[in-house]
DNA sequence: TTGTATGCGTTATCAG
DNA sequence: CTGATAACGCATACAA
């Protein structure tokens, strides 16, 4: 049998009450006491039962964090700033994984509300404005994170994806490049529309003239990269530039591109949004848009902590965090541990 | 206010327990009644409090999977095959990171318990003998995966170190090396002590000498591998393959072998064990062990639970899963979707 | 400084 | 088929 606040109280022959009090360090006790408890509780190995805790306090202390894909290491990365701030204050995060899929976010935030976790920290898909909505109605606080939720007042923090695509374009054009093809991502994530806005907006300032054909919409996967590479290699003209929504497009096109027998840069340059793992080994280099991942889990988790105490004037707050253009090279001596 | 289950019942003219016999579908409620009380859920938005449930029923149907590396695609598709068993059986996953950090492991153990999860499935790390024994003496279920935990009776579920690297290091052999150098991980993990003794069988076997200098420990990381690898390359004679111990090291040691401007496999042949990712782009190719990952959770999932069901005999169960021989070639042609 | 009484939301038990 | 009662382990409010 699981020992119990009781038992440690019967054994060091004191009031459950006072064992709780050592235990959390509220209230006064005597350090004889103190000591009589605290070797009670080590001969009983007690742990305390935080459900029975939790369900009287009525707080958790636990975050959920609802992420689209767990393989990209954009997004471990932004956990691990969440899973740090949370520890720092004591706190504990849940973390799953949607797959882009609204039935299963729904499945979760439904499944977490009945938790009754503190806080929600939502990297939103599609079916989004209906789970805000039923995480907001019960008054459950709510950060959304990389992406906006159309029609919801909710705190956000992302990164600028449409001044990196710009930065990111008027850089291939400062380089000579005319035609520049975008392979973005799904045409409902609001990153996805946004570095294509960027991408448009240099594009046009220079002048250039976007096609159709240009412009592409898919999967944030290494498929969808792929796929779309390789149909935009097969244009005539063949665009002298690949512009890639983020780490994984990248990675697929970059495999089409070895396929069709070209290499980067010489027959084609590759930019992509979101660093690459730097394992994926860009062969012989790649200029990144690198969002600051960590950081946005971190800024993301204190803003959702701000909240729970209420320290925080009630108006949503939009948190964009500047990207970094770097460039990759293979073999970089740099490595960067997180 | 959060509508509790007596809301419900007062909204529907019943007592609490028949809003709860309709939730759980346990006991007789009159089709009448029963409709009642589901308008009065969808008219309050109620969801149960689990908590309160699991508080009650001294159950949380929840697992923890603690890992020790989240970045590594290995863990996240064991993790996959963790959460999808237990979704099917309506269990939650709790995921946690140890980064291999004993401390971090030990404190992972005691909020989980604290928690009341059902069961864990544990990744070990050093230390993790008084891990396990903690969890042990509460009588929760344990299940072990991957490594062993020296002087612990429990439930593993593995992959085949020694067999896998017998076989990659015959390959080799058979390809004509003789020089060949081990790249392995921490002492003090049995993976990397039992991948050794593969290697070192299939040496014996061919009468080749095995010198210190050619056997090497270190972290299962990519920056173990590259500076191991660094090392070893430098060694007269330089040896002709290399065996990394993991992907992760394999990648370390692809980066230091082109710093070194050589070639795989013209200059150096280089195998490895579990999987890279595919997007680690090897070039040319790579022979690895590939351990079945999503199955190693599923398998030691399912097993967590028969014990949960207790339709299990007691003693300790060793599952030993076939790893399998395959070659990654750049640009390969299937890509592998989990 | 310590203890008593009480209730959190849910469900098992037993009655009706 | 439905309901009253009690209990899960802990912590607040109040008393001693």
């Amino acid at each position: 049998m699981i020992p119990t606040i009781r038992d440690v109280a019967e054994r060091a022959g004191v009031a459950p009450i006072t064992v709780s009090r050592v235990i959390n360090n509220s209230g006064y006790v005597s350090p004889d006491t103190r000591a009589r408890v605290e070797a009670a509780i080590a001969e009983l190995q007690y742990l305390p039962n935080t459900l029975a805790s939790s369900f009287r306090w009525r707080r958790t202390r636990v975050l959920a964090l609802i992420l689209t894909d767990i393989t990209n290491p954009f997004w471990t990365t932004v956990a691990r700033g969440v899973e740090d701030v949370a520890n720092q204050h004591a706190f504990n995060v849940i973390l799953c994984n949607t797959d882009e899929d609204e039935h299963k976010q729904m499945a979760y935030v439904r499944v977490l509300l009945q938790k009754r976790v503190d806080g929600f920290l939502l990297v939103p898909t599609q079916g989004a404005p209906e789970a805000a909505q039923l995480i907001q109605r019960r008054n459950v606080p709510l950060v959304v994170l990389d992406r906006l939720i159309a029609g919801v007042q909710v705190d956000v923090v992302r990164g600028d994806s449409e001044g990196g695509a710009y930065v990111l374009t008027q850089r291939l054009i400062a380089q000579g490049h005319r035609r520049i093809a975008m392979l973005s991502g799904p045409r409902h994530i609001s990153t996805a529309t946004q570095r294509v806005e960027g991408y448009q907006r240099a594009m046009n300032e220079a002048g250039l003239a976007v096609g159709d054909e240009l412009v592409h919409y898919g999967d944030y996967s290494q498929t969808g990269g792929y796929w779309t590479a390789k149909k935009v290699l097969a244009l005539v003209p063949r665009p002298t530039a690949l512009f890639a929504a983020n780490n994984f497009i990248a990675l697929g096109a970059l495999r089409a591109v070895r396929e069709a027998g070209l290499r980067v840069p010489e027959d084609v340059s590759l930019v992509c949004f979101d660093d690459t793992p730097i394992w994926a080994d860009p062969d012989p280099f790649l200029t990144v848009a690198a969002q600051p991942a960590y950081l946005m889990g971190q800024r993301a988790t204190e803003l959702l902590l701000a909240r729970l105490s209420g320290q925080v004037p009630p108006e949503p707050r939009e948190v964009i965090l500047p990207v970094e253009i770097v460039v990759r090279r293979s073999c970089a001596s740099v490595q960067q541990e997180v």
